[in-house]
DNA sequence: GCAAGGTC
């Protein structure tokens, strides 16, 4: 029997549709890599009977990346990556092997039907499938076509079949035209942002960014703050006057009336309408108008509605918001959090939804009452083919979910039972006044039915007093008119809800990636989160972006987004090759980004003003090792050491404490030695700043310290303070911590873990002798007479801290021994490697032991 | 270390 292999874009997506294909006779396992499934069954396919083997990538595939080596920040010309610098195509995530996967499941097949949704990423990821499997298929069927693209617009039972009924084939051109997305994405992005890092952070240390990121959307997303910024910033407050008058008819009825000129700007013109108003004593009503009104229920709700409510009403960010969102949906509260439709499928079944709520206190009774009345009909939303809206999917509590998680799922559930609920009707009455010869009106609201107002009550018509009933020609006694001066005001920073709103208007991003956008703005230290959720630009935002405008506009603008996907289009419609628009398009900002590199000084002038010149930034720490000068400590991110007598910069490890390092010196390079400190772990070790920049050995790389460095004989260096092999990770060496006493403690070089032993102990040292069985180096301990542990009147023990039983109740190895070699029980990995330090030139499952330690360091310098 | 786009 031949085999249909089909591939979906999830394994939500491979799960439904195999069920609604199979009539839900199908099989299901989890493939090896941990996040896909297969779903099987047979059935009929081009009129034989077949088996058919579902399953689902996680998005894309592949991603596109430079080269190894133009990925060198110090070495490549950010001019290079518009050309010179080759790409080439990655995993997109290794961990989840999905060429392998994919591969394994597809061998052999017969048939191929891709299921990607059906925009142009979903045709890209077609061709990612493709490129994997091709070589594994069965290829006996020279002369038939085997590949075949389903397009559905819609997961529901009558799309699906249609689907598979009048297969197509995958589109090249769409699929070409996001690849020259990404490459374009890509070469532009990284240009400009490894650039801006490199030239100003080399300038000013005050920045506060560890990078200085540049991209197509997040720059616009940038600049819609900062625009609002500069709105503010040049708002100049006007005087305006209005004229209030207070009228009323018996004792009861008061009523203040708006001006149908509503304000003038001019104080002589206010005085003077006033005085034509006050030569009057009463208001006669000259005409009443009685409207009926409609609040319209909302449309079904997609992500970007979602994510501007959870915002402006429950302060939760979109990044949150989708994470939490993401839970719920794996939890079974929710159906999928990601898409664009606002209009439910037409057999999705609304009435068993509200069904599932009926009995929720909080809602129950307008569920009922929708239930046992009928529902009304959803308003037509736009099918935009990708998930049905979100909806509630089961009844939940507040205690089940959490805190955030309660509060979007009542909102998504609030929401949903709007949609199927009435109109809010209400009555609005307009009575127009006349004062002498001008015009006043007032305008009141009475509430007829509140229909999806009752579920959403943030929504209702706020209880105004009724105006009361009156005629035509009608007399008030006009009891007040006052000329009030007033001012304007200037807008407030852009909230996330309008942001979000601006960045769909003009096609910045996806409803995936708009919280990622925003996020990476926030991240980057452009813009702040003030209270109510409004994002207010930092100085370095203004700053980039003032800069920008004055450069060259067009890199901040929104319309370079959409100026670029035009050009894509044409590829995706076949009307331009893929070459030629990729050529013409990096060409444009390969120009662009040298005439940037040629005006940067524009920038800087701005970046002057804000920021503060390396030189004149820090703190002065540790000496440097070639003018032997005190180097400054940079605190702002990136921290870093700066010497500005050599004009260099040194990086060092992030988030954490620096200190100095009891002014020892690296033996390498006469660096003075600092000491990084976590905070949380309580992890730390010490670092030579030059070293740490310029591994000193082969075998080490950028980013070490001295827990890593290999030098045979220096007292800091892994050679000499490395115990044994970690007790969690596969290459990581224990490391004794010389800083940490009193609590004494061990911590891995690679990972996290640390390990506490022989607290109080008055001194702790790791020996040059090994572990007999395990070949751990031996630690000898002294403790005090009064306090020492140790049996007898023992002060000192030389032992091994993984097997000696002396020490076996003065090492906390417990639940991280567990899962050590030694203490699993049975042979585990022991035979084949032991836990000694390995690089230990002596050590017994290491290299020879050389004749002497000139020897030693020979065999280590490059 | 960089972009934006999928999704886990």
């Amino acid at each position: 029997m031949k085999t249909v292999f089909m591939v979906a874009e999830k394994p939500s997506l491979a799960q439904s549709i195999s069920k609604i294909l199979s009539r839900g006779s199908c099989t299901s396992r989890k493939g090896f890599n941990g996040a896909c499934s297969i779903h099987e069954y047979s059935g009929g396919f081009s009129g034989q009977n077949v088996r058919f083997k579902m399953t689902s990538v996680c998005g894309h595939v592949m991603t596109l990346d430079f080269i190894g080596k133009y990925n060198n920040w110090d070495k490549v010309d950010p001019a290079e990556l518009f050309s010179k610098a080759p790409t080439e195509k990655k995993e997109a995530n290794p961990k989840l092997n999905m060429v392998k996967f994919l591969q394994a499941e597809a061998r052999g097949c017969d048939y191929v039907v891709l299921w990607l949704d059906c925009d142009k990423e979903g045709e890209n990821i077609c061709f990612e499938v493709l490129e994997a499997i091709m070589p594994v298929l069965n290829k006996s069927y020279a002369n038939e076509k085997t590949i075949f693209r389903a397009k559905f617009s819609s997961i529901t039972d009558t799309d699906i079949c249609n689907a598979m009924n009048r297969l197509g084939e995958p589109n090249r051109n769409e699929a070409l035209s996001v690849d020259a997305r990404q490459e374009l994405d890509l070469r532009i992005g990284c240009a400009f942002t490894r650039f801006q890092t490199k030239y100003f952070q080399g300038k000013y240390g005050n920045l506060d960014s560890s990078l200085i990121s540049f991209g197509p959307c997040q720059t616009p997303t940038l600049g819609f703050c900062v625009e609002r910024h500069d709105k503010i910033q040049s708002f100049k407050p006007e005087p305006y006057w209005i004229i209030q008058a207070k009228v009323s008819k018996g004792k009861e009825l008061a009523l203040t009336l708006d001006w149908d000129r509503v304000r003038v700007f001019d104080r002589e013109v206010g005085q003077m309408f006033l005085n034509i108003v006050k030569t009057a004593r009463e208001a006669k009503v000259e005409s009443i108008i009685k409207k009926e009104k409609a609040k319209q229920r909302p449309l079904a709700l997609n992500t970007v509605e979602m994510l501007r409510v959870a915002s402006s009403a429950l302060g939760m960010g979109p990044q949150h918001t989708m994470q939490v969102a993401e839970r719920l949906y794996t939890q079974g509260y929710i159906s999928y959090p990601r898409t664009e439709t606002t209009h439910y499928p037409e057999n999705f079944d609304l009435k068993a939804a509200l069904r599932q709520q009926a009995n929720n206190p909080f809602w129950s009774e307008s569920v009922k009452a929708l239930l046992s009345e009928g529902i009304n009909r959803p308003r037509k939303g736009n099918d935009a083919g990708d998930h049905p809206p979100i909806t509630p999917m089961r009844s939940a509590t507040e205690s089940e979910l959490g805190s955030d998680g309660w509060r979007l799922y009542e909102y998504i559930t609030r929401h949903f039972i709007a949609t199927v609920s009435y109109d809010c009707k209400y009555l609005q009455t307009s009575i127009a006044f006349s004062i002498s010869s001008e015009n006043f009106t007032c305008t009141g609201k009475t509430l007829l039915s509140a229909g999806f107002t009752e579920v959403m009550p943030w929504q209702s018509i706020a209880k105004e007093e009724s105006l009361p009933s009156c005629e035509r020609g009608e007399v008030f006694v006009l009891d007040e008119v006052k000329l009030l001066e007033k001012q304007t005001n200037p807008p407030d920073y852009l909230t996330e809800a309008e942001l979000i709103s601006l960045m769909e208007k003009h096609g910045i991003g996806t409803d995936a990636s708009i919280p990622v956008h925003i996020n990476n703005i926030c991240q980057r230290n452009y813009v702040t989160v003030e209270s109510g959720r409004r994002l207010k630009p930092t100085n370095l935002g203004i700053v980039l972006v003032h800069g920008y405008y004055k450069i060259d506009a067009e890199l901040v603008l929104p319309t370079i987004r959409s100026a670029v996907e035009k050009q894509l289009n044409l590829i995706a419609q076949g009307k331009a090759n893929f070459k030629q628009v990729l050529q013409f398009t990096l060409d444009i900002f390969k120009r662009k980004f040298h005439y940037f590199v040629d005006s940067i000084a524009g920038l800087d002038e701005l970046m002057e003003v804000s920021f503060s010149p390396i030189a004149a930034t820090g703190k002065p720490l540790s000496r440097c090792g070639k003018c032997h000068r005190f180097m400054k400590y940079i605190q702002a991110k990136p921290s870093r050491l700066h010497c500005s007598h050599c004009d260099e910069t040194y990086s060092l490890p992030q988030n954490g404490a620096i200190k100095l390092y009891k002014e020892l010196r690296c033996p390498l390079d006469e660096f003075e030695l600092v000491l990084w400190s976590s905070g949380s772990r309580g992890k730390s070790y010490p670092l030579c700043p030059y070293c740490y920049s310029n591994p000193p050995f082969r075998d080490m790389k950028k980013g070490m310290g001295c827990n890593e460095c290999t030098h045979p004989t220096c007292q800091h260096s892994l050679n000499n303070l490395g115990i044994g092999q970690c007790v969690e990770c596969e290459h990581g060496v224990m490391t004794f911590d010389t800083t940490s006493g009193p609590k004494w403690k061990m911590a891995c070089n690679k990972c996290n873990v640390v390990v506490h032993f022989f607290e109080n102990a008055h001194k702790v040292r790791v020996s040059s002798d090994c572990c007999e069985s395990c070949e751990a180096s031996l630690v000898i301990v002294d403790f005090n007479k009064a306090k020492s542990p140790l049996p007898g009147d023992e002060t000192q023990h030389t032992g091994c801290v993984f097997c000696d039983p002396v020490f076996q109740d003065l090492v906390e190895l417990k639940h991280a021994a567990m899962k050590h070699p030694m203490h699993r029980g049975g042979q585990g990995r022991r035979q084949g490697r032991g836990r000694g330090r390995g690089r230990r030139p002596g050590g017994r499952g290491g290299l020879k032991k050389p004749k002497d330690k000139m020897a030693a360091l020979a065999a280590y310098f490059v």
